[in-house]
DNA sequence: CTTACTGCAAAGGATTTGCAGACTA
DNA sequence: TAGTCTGCAAATCCTTTGCAGTAAG
């Protein structure tokens, strides 16, 4: 986990070895306003560097490097199959997803930022998901 | 979703059609004690009935026929690719799951039990997800 | 220079689907 | 009997892996 005095916002990542598409992938993570899946960021490059070649393997590699340190976090969302991908910005943020059209609305707040303690015992508990669902305006009957 | 008036607590959905196979699957999931993968109870279905021949698509092909009705709750948990399956018992239950040797501990209460309104705007919301995670008393550190 | 990273293609694993036969209501 | 459900096998889709070549420090 991420653990840096000098950890800043918007650099790349000190203890991560920097390549070109792992610079690529922090840009457009960091610049995504929500959770992207590996083929949203593999479409995303193939845009971005038409020529580079990247491929789909090197996405997913990318990626459960900057997860193992705790850059990244890795999750899956009701209605779909895929996993997806959000840059830890300082705070974690959860999402109501719309169950009809999948959109992803943002939470202002996180219920558990100040609990996260003593739920269960015998558990030291070090992260939650929280996900609430249903029908956004356009989709409501 | 469910609304039956006359739904009854260990009783097949009177809303499903019956089969062999459906009633078994119900009996397996409503007795279970915490979610399973639609592999578990496949494997499961083989060691109850040997003979009977079951094919790992008719679970799936069940899950989806209850999931849709609202009798079953699909899930996917940290540290795991596959989906986890849950017969929704009235109210449903979160989980605290272990980081390293993926048990699950179930939290007694769920905290959203009387806040389902009013977190995000112009959405209804109509359920949850929540998961605490972290290290339980034989993996911790 | 040495080690780690990448592209490519093939493998894997979970889940879905087409189809013809079997079963339920 | 009519329509749905099932088993089987093949097909998908997402994700991972092996390997030889390439790039980073």
């Amino acid at each position: 986990m991420r653990n840096h005095i000098d950890r800043e916002e918007g650099r790349f990542p000190a203890d991560i070895k920097k390549t070109k598409q792992r610079e690529e992938i922090f840009r457009i993570l960091t610049s995504a306003r929500e959770p992207m899946s590996a083929v949203d960021i593999y479409n995303c490059l193939l845009k971005t560097m038409p020529d580079a070649g990247f491929a789909i393997s090197t996405v997913y590699r990318s990626l459960a490097v900057f997860e193992e340190k705790g850059y990244v976090a890795k999750t899956s969302l009701t209605g779909s199959d895929m996993s997806y991908f959000e840059w830890c910005q300082g705070q974690h943020r959860h999402y109501a997803v719309c169950l009809k059209c999948h959109k992803l609305i943002p939470l202002k707040d996180c219920p558990f930022e100040h609990m996260e303690l003593d739920a269960a015992e015998d558990f030291t508990i070090t992260g939650h998901k929280l996900e609430l669902y249903g029908y956004c305006k356009g989709c409501r009957l």
